[in-house]
DNA sequence: ATATAGTGTGTGAAAATTACACCATTAAAT
DNA sequence: ATTTAATGGTGTAATTTTCACACACTATAT
């Protein structure tokens, strides 16, 4: 017996808040929209997701067709759905965050015609975004303040490796709050999922700080879970 | 200029995990489906979101329209996305939960013909759900596990006035341990938003217990916020 | 009166958190 | 060679929080 499912015109879309760490700030990708509505105004990097795709796809697929980056990690982290978030109809948007390392090298690169371009902007001093979305990035810079505090985010912000100064000042930055130097290290040492390595910085004009990498084993071994407490 | 918005043959829906807590059991509502797909099943209280709603209107008034429940104060926590979640197409969810005093006098009642009966089940030992809702149950209960910790939550599932022990027999009932009765007490109390009352519990055989309320005014005092953290 | 079931209370040990200041190392400038 | 600027790296004591633990009290039912 097959009944219809009842349908209409209605839309969904993803968002997404990446999250980056550079030069001590905290940074979003934001990319310049090509398109009515909002065209020319600052946005996060979203769009509609397809039919035969899950939205767990379709928010890597167009991260990558708006940014040019690939094989983030991404967490859905809530659902905006208001019935006039959109002004030419019901457009109901699953929000997504991710959090990489900034470097150089990747350059960003948007494939599709509707983003200008991509770029990164510190979260400090945003502008006002397109349609909802300085609304979905406060609620996702609410999200990983908390969250930082009981899940290993910080390194995948971070170069894989660090030194524990810059892992201070990512706290830091995302605390909005000044640490202590000695309790922060005696802390996350005590913890034991950091490495030390036999290596240091390079290049600095001041005594060079050792180096340090996140060791995943150690931390769920630690922790007793898979890293994946989102739900 | 106006331009199109792409669409399809798309649908939202909404589902509801409504926890309560009776005789020392957390359970949690459920509804038997007059429906195809399904039919018979047993499944969480949810139905497809009208297109002038927004989704949070739609999850109080399909959760009225199965159960005969209003007025709670429900929190989406998730949204459920694969292609295949729905035998008959894509059907995007947006799950809730809520927490609420059960009390015999509000009758479970379903207003629409989806539904047969609606009632409430202990979480352990859940049947199999219809659709994904046996996943969409254990995402639901993981968060109100972590949030029992930094949130008043337990507060809704209580009556208004309730003894030390009610509150602690619902914490490990949540939490599945064990807690030591004087450190919780001290604990509790030690927070300042609970206010003792000049009543204690009538109609026990045994030595009657002090009764207590939550104190929502100090509980926001204290805790410079609104109470409304989940953002 | 007594059996029963849950109420209500304090202390000491251990662990975690906080506050706090100085010498060491390196590269660049002189 | 010496100085300067910048950051790296370290320990201790006081305070607060967490945890483990046992027994007398009270209301009711019999």
């Amino acid at each position: 017996m097959e009944v219809k499912l009842p349908s209409f015109d209605s839309v969904f879309s993803v968002d997404c808040v990446i999250f980056g760490f550079e030069a001590g700030e905290l940074k979003i990708l934001l990319i310049e929209r090509n398109e009515e509505p909002f065209k020319d105004w600052l946005a996060l990097p979203g769009y509609i997701v397809e039919q035969d795709e899950s939205i767990d796809d379709a928010a890597e697929r167009i991260l990558y067709e708006l940014t040019g980056l690939r094989d983030l990690h991404m967490q859905q982290f809530h659902t905006f759905g208001e019935v006039n978030r959109h002004p030419q109809g019901r457009v109901i948007t699953v929000a997504y965050y991710a959090l990489i390392r900034i470097n150089g090298q990747k350059e960003l690169r948007p494939i599709t015609q509707y983003a200008r371009k991509a770029f990164w902007h510190p979260v400090n001093e945003l502008p006002k975004l397109a349609f909802d979305h300085s609304e979905i990035f406060k609620t996702a810079f609410n999200k990983i303040r908390r969250r930082l505090n009981y899940q290993p985010i910080a390194f995948e912000l971070l170069p894989e490796k660090f030194t524990l100064t810059q892992l201070q000042s990512l706290y830091e930055a995302v605390e909005n709050r000044k640490l202590d130097k000695r309790n922060f290290r005696k802390k996350m040492l005590s913890y034991g999922f950091l490495k030390e390595l036999d290596e240091k910085q390079k290049g600095v004009s001041y005594r060079a700080a050792k180096l340090y990498k996140f060791d995943r084993r150690k931390y769920a071994k630690i922790f007793h879970n898979d890293m994946n407490l989102d739900n």
